[in-house]
DNA sequence: ATTCAGTCTGAATAGTTGTTCACTTCTTCA
DNA sequence: TGAAGAAGTGAACAACTATTCAGACTGAAT
């Protein structure tokens, strides 16, 4: 007698996972990553905490595959705007201002992927998740710097400390507060932005007129 | 009968408390703040584990009093390095060259006081030592604003910004490799903070005369 | 020398959560 | 319908460390 999963049951078992995944990453959002506990996510889900453990060997497992997916989806945002932008400087403005907004609505999630202290070790798919976002947007200012627009510099290391400035400005712990005001939240999406042009070589004039052409497509995003 | 702490004991009393913070401050350097344990602390400073507990009420006391001596050495070196330079934007290049520098030499150091997981709760002191840094160079930006030398700015953001570059660059998981070379140690100060210094709006050509300034007095301690 | 407050010790305790597993429930197929 | 395998359950377990505390020790006062 052999058994053989239903399409049924394959949809089921599909449906129940991406359900625990979602849990977790709703827990990520509403209260960090110090929310994503097994017990609360398998409530959230629907399902006992064993039941976790069908689906994901363990807790970092969850976690890295969490950290993985919303990775995914933030590089694909970043792509699709910078691909839109007409030039490799406007592209490189539109990525920055992607990250800026995204971050900046999505803050507990964007802090626990990128920094909260988590109980087990996720350091390889924060790693991992770092290493692509920083990796396109260094892309993104290599090709402003082939199209002369930009000194040419250590674009992975230049990459890198954006990132880092973008974070710490927007959900780090100094992070201005009242970012839920919309025209709060857009003039500091416009500084770090302004900010992070300047710092790989933008010209002020040229950058100023960059942020403005940027943040237009973003405004629905930001609120305002 | 009054019994009264003799002047010797008084001293072996504090000996004691800065040899389990100097135990806790080495555990930190060498391993993280992960390494921070009431038992191997207690351990390094020759003392047992409930010892610990006369001098400290909680580990997280003990961390955040460790957060707070490190972040006012670390103050008082940015400030030593700006007040002996010619001008507000030397200041400025001396303070950021001088907080590269320190991050670099005690990375393990630098990243468990500003970001590295730790199960209890030493947020406060964390943010206070952020803003103690963030605000001195805030003001040193503000002072080359008021020069003229720098455009208007939100100084506050542009500070934390900064902050969040130079960390994230220099002792995040992105990280370069191989800055134990003295050389290679020396470029990427000078990468940063000629990223840091044309963030808020210093001429790329002028950044770069100030970055070798600003380097030469702290080449005793990169060692190159 | 004796007393005793103050100090130190370190084994035992306690609280927190991830993980397991014996058992129940569900699904497939003869 | 019944047998057997798969999936789900949730209480019990395990591991890790901060914290406690009853008793040992130190050294100041008489």
């Amino acid at each position: 007698m052999v058994y053989r999963r239903t399409h049924q049951v394959v949809k089921r078992l599909a449906a129940r996972r991406s359900a625990i995944l979602s849990a977790a990453r709703d827990a990520a959002a509403a209260g960090g990553m110090a929310a994503v506990q097994i017990a609360p996510v398998a409530v959230r889900a629907n399902v006992a905490a064993g039941t976790v453990y069908r689906y994901f060997p363990s807790k970092a497992e969850l976690i890295s595959e969490l950290i993985t997916e919303v990775s995914r989806d933030e590089l694909t945002a970043i792509r699709r705007a910078a691909d839109a932008a007409p030039g490799p400087s406007s592209a490189l403005a539109a990525a920055v201002t992607t990250i800026a907004v995204h971050v900046l609505s999505q803050r507990k999630l964007a802090w626990g992927i990128l920094a909260e202290p988590v109980d087990v070790d996720v350091t390889a798919s924060r790693l991992a998740s770092r290493r692509d976002i920083s990796g396109e947007l260094a892309m993104r200012i290599d090709a402003a710097v082939r199209a002369g627009h930009l000194p040419a510099q250590d674009t992975a290391l230049a990459a890198t400390a954006l990132l880092g400035a973008l974070h710490e400005a927007l959900v780090g712990p100094l992070a201005p507060a009242n970012l839920d005001d919309p025209i709060k939240l857009r003039d500091a999406v416009q500084t770090v932005t302004l900010l992070a042009l300047r710092a790989v070589g933008v010209m002020d004039a040229r950058a100023r007129g960059l942020v403005v052409q940027a943040t237009t497509p973003a405004k629905a995003l930001v609120g305002a």
